[in-house]
DNA sequence: AATGAATGAGATTTCATTCAT
DNA sequence: CATGAATGAAATCTCATTCAT
């Protein structure tokens, strides 16, 4: 059972490698069996088809992310904590393994609405961590009140996620994700901080 | 004997309709000229190959938009007004014609990475109209100045596209953009004003 | 009725200079349209289709190369002389229409046997000159008797024949059709000379 | 699951089949599949392209009938031997396997113009067998010197390849092969041998 | 379980030919 | 007579998937 699981694991990472390098229609199924090592009738040993490798890549893998982000943030009490903690995981995630990121930014946007029959539970999980720790601010009265928590969490993942796109997509060395954290931090914090901006609109 | 513009027009607005609804790899060439109510040769007449069709659509569209929001923005003089009004006509775009955002959203983000020699000028542009939108605010002393500018024109452009492309997914009758749009408007503004976070991080 | 001739002729001449460059199967009817400064559509009030208009060339051509040569070979008596001629005729030809022998060599040798209903009497005739010479040679006691005329009428061609081929082929300056006319005369004429080679055979 | 170069040769004996009957541009790849009983994607596993599959025909059937003249040749010792048993080995090969000389006549005469990089060494070696035999002869003073081996070896080559190709054409029981190389042989070898023709010409 | 040769459906693209102007 | 935009049949080639070994 333990070498089964360890040959599924083996095909996952050729297959974040050659998606990240190819995109998930010009990868061919043969690529990543040779970057695995492994026969092309060994895939489908593992795997119902071709989406079936990068759904179950996506689980596999947004489990483990879903798991670290959960236990370190729970460490935290203070929301504007967490905030900035959730920030700097994400991005250090982004550094860590580009061709997973890579895979996640444009591959699975895409392929979500097209692979069939799935339905992105895990990605939900995710932004329901910047939600969570959104609720939590305005419970205890540190965040302002007057906006949407489902429309926070996802314009707050959208910018970090074009940041990280973006950062991948360059290869300025000056374009440094550390930086962009502290910035990042700083001005949603402030923008969700309770401060009255309705004099100025 | 359509004028020869009149038939390229033609066949983009096809191909906008069948990239949203298929996906862009999905999609057949004939599937377009279907729907254009043209023959399949007749694309080749006019598109130098079923990639040509995604750039030249995005060029000719990219065009008509940067014109748009360019004359709409120039009109006000206020950055934060210009703000405001930049997340305003970004939602309103979506929203009036959905296909185009979905192809623009989905598969152009996708595909740039891919199609051959393709340097995708005109989102650089879009980006640089919310660049040059924060640069007058911070010349003007309305914004803080200890942010990058690139920085902040990707964060911000982020959080509006993930929200417009949630939307886009969700079928949600409740989740009104123009809504979004004044919620998002204050809390951007909000993170940029020149109000100090340092005591809470 | 002048006119419409012209308009043929100018078009088999866009067509000589195609076919020779690109072959018969790469090339394009709009290459020849183009070449030949007329529309695409106009090739096709002056020939069925493109198979008809190689045929025609040919015909055309063949007919003017079949009058010269017998007007010219007709004012000598001798057939030694005659066969001289030929040779020198056949190679002059070559070298002052390249792209006409090219296509001769290359294209109608291949595609008079899948030309539908295109049976090649011109080339028949061209054989039948050089036949002719050989007949009244034996007939006066010049050449030996010992052959088929059937038999040295294709192998004389196809010596001249394969020699042009490869004069065209190569650009070797050095490889001069005047000297190949000597040299090939001369053995031609010592092959079919009444000479017993029975003793080292 | 056959031998892999077994697999090869089987689509190879097909292409001769195909090509010879409809020729290289009307044969589909799909007929070749066929009638090698395999399916149209397994052309592929062994031949880069359509294109291929003529060139690696010709090279390997070259090979194998260069390999058989020179074994044979080489027993020889006296040039005009040498050049007789080449016209015998020559019009044997064409009609052992007539579908094989039809293509080598007017397939590949046409298409070695156009097959990219394709450089067609092989057939120069061909030519060579000729060349040798007649330098080996002129060395011996067997054949006259006062012509170039370049041009003879073509002159020979052709008048052979010519008469080849019209048996072929034709299908004429009283045009027999045999018959044919006897008189070539006779004819060719007066026309080599050292008597001077200068008093006719 | 693993292999990898074979499959064959399916998509892009070409281009000879037509016909309304 | 001439045009050239449009047609659409047809052919090459790809590649996910299968299955005998």
């Amino acid at each position: 059972m333990k070498r089964k699981n360890d040959r599924k694991l083996q095909i996952i990472e050729a297959a974040i490698k050659i998606f990240a390098h190819k995109g998930f229609y010009h990868a061919k199924v043969a690529d990543v069996a040779k970057e695995a090592g492994v026969a092309d009738g060994t895939i489908y040993l593992h795997f119902k088809n071709k989406d079936d490798i990068l759904i179950s890549l996506f689980e596999i893998k947004m489990e483990e992310i879903l798991s670290r982000f959960h236990a370190a943030i729970n460490k935290k009490t203070n929301p504007i904590k967490k905030l900035k903690l959730f920030i700097e995981l994400y991005f250090k995630l982004i550094e860590e393994d580009q061709n997973l990121a890579e895979v996640f930014q444009v591959e699975l946007r895409q392929s979500s609405k097209f692979l069939k029959d799935y339905h992105n539970q895990k990605f939900i999980d995710f932004l329901n961590i910047i939600g969570q720790i959104i609720k939590e601010g305005q419970q205890q009265g540190e965040f302002r009140s007057d906006f949407h928590i489902n429309t926070m969490k996802i314009a707050i993942f959208g910018a970090l996620d074009e940041l990280a796109r973006q950062w991948i997509l360059s290869n300025d060395p000056k374009f440094n994700l550390r930086d962009v954290a502290v910035e990042m931090t700083r001005t949603i914090v402030a923008g969700l901080l309770p401060i009255n901006t309705g004099d100025v609109l």
